[in-house]
DNA sequence: AGGATTGTGTCAGAAAGTGTCATAAAGTGT
DNA sequence: ACACTTTATGACACTTTCTGACACAATCCT
């Protein structure tokens, strides 16, 4: 398996749950269902359960009674949620929904280790004419 | 599990005790029902009982007839209570309300092994834009 | 002791999250 | 091009979680 690869365009249903595509879903579930979703400049980016541990040791030296080091933890802790893969979906949670502007359509684009939604008009505006592949 | 994540907004009933999101009521109540509560730098640090212990455990170098040394316990272990999870929710003892200024509305900010409380402005006015993710 | 304050358990309604299924759409093999 | 399989969508019923409120217990104060 080569990672997350690819643009997609999906739905989210009337709860907020993303439907993942197949070519997703394999990856996800085999490794484990938990994985962690967080909140970067305008967009959400998916850590696989796996992945987030691996970032999250690149943080181990900060010192939680430095009150520099703790702003900088906070930036990392406090933008993301756990989050995992039920029935083939994942539910993103409201206020992550809200914060990146997502509405029914989703883009979906695979970064290899991670993946990251989209709403369609702000990906449009970053990277216009770029083809939605897949 | 990844620990405390993300930032939500709850809500303290009218005796003053914190409604504990679900997510963060697994962990503290299998662990152990007990925590301490800390007044940091204008908002409060939640330890779960053996994370607490294991701070305490990174104190027991410091010299106790060393003036400054004391200084740094004292910061740590006079500004602290010991608390307990109680029907899923965490009984605040006013004094560490109004320490910090919490009033109905109360931001839980996950920080992996412990979380912080802030009062909604105060968070507003020192980590300005950050979304409330949850 | 009496009254006030603070702490605790519980519950009902509202809101948010979850499982499942039928249909539609897309992809596959012959 | 056809039949068949897989995948995506939307909808619905159901469960869990959050909130605010109430009743009661414990504690403090004079």
């Amino acid at each position: 398996m080569n990672g997350f690869l690819g643009t997609y365009t999906v739905s989210l249903d009337d709860k907020g749950r993303l439907n993942v595509p197949a070519k997703f879903k394999g990856p996800l579930e085999q490794d484990s269902p938990q994985l962690v979703i967080c909140v970067t400049d305008g967009f959400l980016t998916v850590f696989p359960q796996r992945e987030w541990a691996a970032n999250e040791e690149k943080l181990s030296h900060l010192n939680a009674f430095d009150t520099e080091d703790r702003t900088r933890l906070r930036k990392f802790y406090a933008r993301a949620t756990e989050c995992e893969i039920k029935s083939g979906k994942i539910l993103i949670p409201a206020t992550q929904r809200e914060a990146v502007g997502l509405k029914k359509e989703v883009k979906i684009v695979g970064m290899s280790k991670t993946f990251e939604l989209w709403d369609p008009g702000r990906w449009e505006k970053e990277h216009p004419g770029e083809p939605t592949v897949l």
